[in-house]
RNA sequence: GGAGGGGUAGCGAAGUGGCCGUAACGCGCUCGACUCGAAAUCGAGUUAUCGGUUAAUAGCCGGUACGUGGGUUCAAAUCCCACCCCCUCCGCCA
């Protein structure tokens, strides 16, 4: 199936990979990835790793450029023979300990084997004395070595899709569709933040003095507006498609942000507690796709979707200067995100699937946009592929991001222990999708700018009025 | 915060130092028998993972895993210590 959906650059990547056929999703079950990155499941209720670490090394050996070729696709800064070198002192240390285990084992037993016929085992138990001490400080080197190369995989981004388009940033991602006219104004249009302030309904100069840059407060029509959209979102994910609305924490533990990806690689992006080993999400996405982490569902129960309203607190490291006037890069904002679970055959239909949901909203909304599809280069950390929906700013005079719809494959899977039982055949990993539909403010700054008049009032979506109490315009006061 | 109970395979659950982790028993699932077909019934099968070997995610050999980490021991699901989570009751509290 990637084969048939595979640009030119990418068919020799993936025909090497075409090793286990046997379960119908070819390219994904055999990107180096999956043989890869079989890293440590761990328990995220406990919040620690609990299992070995899981890899299969012949692979990379005699295809060390298959890996290095996706990474190079990402502008990784990963080197493989870093990860070669390590993970073959940790299958040394593997190897020793192991026979002295064996030792250890067979040993034991002869004792019990003694001790019933009534014999003497002292002189066997003498000779095992110091073997254990032996084995617990291998255990230990065994351990850390195991560390490191689980350090050096959880840093490992998601392959991409065949389907995605080589390329070094946001310059060469490619428009695969367009809703809607962007509107012909006979008068200067204005920028959101102006319109909303002039409008009383935002307020970022008590933001700032309540907390600081990058935060806003609604007031009045625009607090209302926020919940209008809110209920707007759920109301059709939860009525028109198969979501099922979730009401999650707001803080999660190290376990569940690294089964998303967000750790450990971008701990800088993420507000964390000083007290406590928690952080603040910077999307639903984190507790609704580790809702699952641990567990293996049942194959009858995929698709299964769910969707949340969370507020989302990013720290915006690096983005200094950017986007500084209006609404659309804040410290908090509120966001309605969608998560499914797929079958590995089913999952790029999935994509497919929530990325409509999105634009429908747009569409209901009566917002015009676009829709691209990232390039490896400006790809997210866990993605394979992604869609961005880009609205159209008339102030901007250009498109802006306001839905982003992933497919994980099964990277979250992975790191989340996220698995599900084929009938008759081995429990497998899912595959995980994510995408915005929508976020309050800058569906709130596209109604603003695209609904502006003349006059500064603002013309609502009709699909909006109902939620309004019947208001269809946004008055000057 | 205090007291008590609990955490074992996809699920429930037995198991108090070696013969019990290819984990009793039950459910589920897979295959088969019976049946026109199904249900019911009967029979058989069914943990995951790491390392080695290998073309192999097939076999075979070995290791590991009974909430997590540590300790005792030749040997730990089992004994000891700490911690996490769940349940019941008490206290406090939005």
């Amino acid at each position: 199936m990637a084969a048939s959906r595979g640009s030119e650059k990418f068919q020799n990547f993936y025909d090497i990979l075409y090793i286990y056929p046997e379960n119908g999703c070819l390219a994904r079950r055999c990107s180096p990835c999956y043989t890869l990155c079989r890293i440590s499941r761990f328990d995220a209720s406990r919040g620690r790793g609990a299992g070995e670490v899981m890899i299969d090394l012949k692979l990379v050996q005699k295809q060390p450029e298959v890996l290095a070729k996706a990474l190079a696709d990402r502008h990784s800064e990963l080197d493989v023979n870093e990860f070669l070198s390590l993970d073959a002192r940790r299958r040394a240390l593997l190897a020793e300990v192991e026979s002295l285990r064996n030792r250890r084992n067979t040993a034991s037993g002869q004792v019990a084997t003694l001790r019933r016929e009534g014999k003497d085992a002292a002189p066997l138990r003498a000779e095992l004395g110091g073997l254990s001490d032996r084995i617990k400080e291998l255990d230990g080197q065994t351990a850390q070595a195991r560390a490191d190369v689980e350090a050096w995989l959880m840093r490992v981004p998601n392959i991409p899709d065949a389907s995605v388009p080589v390329g070094r940033d946001e310059t060469e991602n490619v428009e695969v569709a367009r809703w809607g006219r962007p509107r012909a104004f006979d008068f200067p249009a204005r920028e959101h933040g102006d319109l909303g302030t002039a409008l009383g309904g935002l307020d970022f100069e008590r933001a700032a003095r309540l907390t600081g840059s990058r935060f806003v407060v609604s007031l009045g029509w625009a607090a209302r507006l926020e919940r209008a959209l809110v209920n707007f979102f759920l109301d059709r994910h939860t009525r028109h498609e198969d979501y099922i609305e979730v009401s999650p924490p707001y803080m999660v533990n190290r376990a569940t942000m690294t089964g998303t990806g967000q750790l450990p690689k971008f701990e800088e992006d993420l507000f964390k507690l000083r007290e406590w080993e928690y952080y603040l999400i910077p999307t639903a996405e984190v507790p609704l796709t580790n809702l699952h982490a641990g567990e293996a569902l049942d194959e009858a129960d995929l698709p299964r979707a769910y969707c949340a309203a969370t507020p989302c607190f990013r720290s915006e490291a690096g983005s200094a200067g950017k986007d500084t006037r209006g609404i659309i890069r804040m410290h908090q904002f509120t966001k309605v995100e969608m998560v499914r679970f797929a079958h590995p055959d089913d999952s790029f239909n999935q994509l497919e699937l929530m990325c409509g949901h999105a634009r429908q909203l747009l569409e209901l909304l009566e917002l015009p946009y676009r829709v691209i599809t990232l390039c490896t280069g400006d790809m997210g950390f866990g993605s394979a592929k992604t869609y961005d929906v880009e609205v159209w700013l008339p102030a901007q005079n250009t498109y802006r991001e306001i839905s982003s719809c992933s497919n994980c494959i099964d990277f979250q899977a992975r790191r989340a222990d996220i698995r599900f039982k084929p009938k008759g055949g081995k429990t497998a990993f899912v595959h995980t999708l994510n995408g915005s539909g929508l976020p309050t403010g800058r569906t709130i700054a596209a109604i603003l700018e695209n609904g502006q008049q003349k006059d500064g009032s603002v013309v609502l979506p009709k699909a909006l009025v109902p939620y309004m109490d019947g208001a269809e315009v946004i008055e000057p006061r």
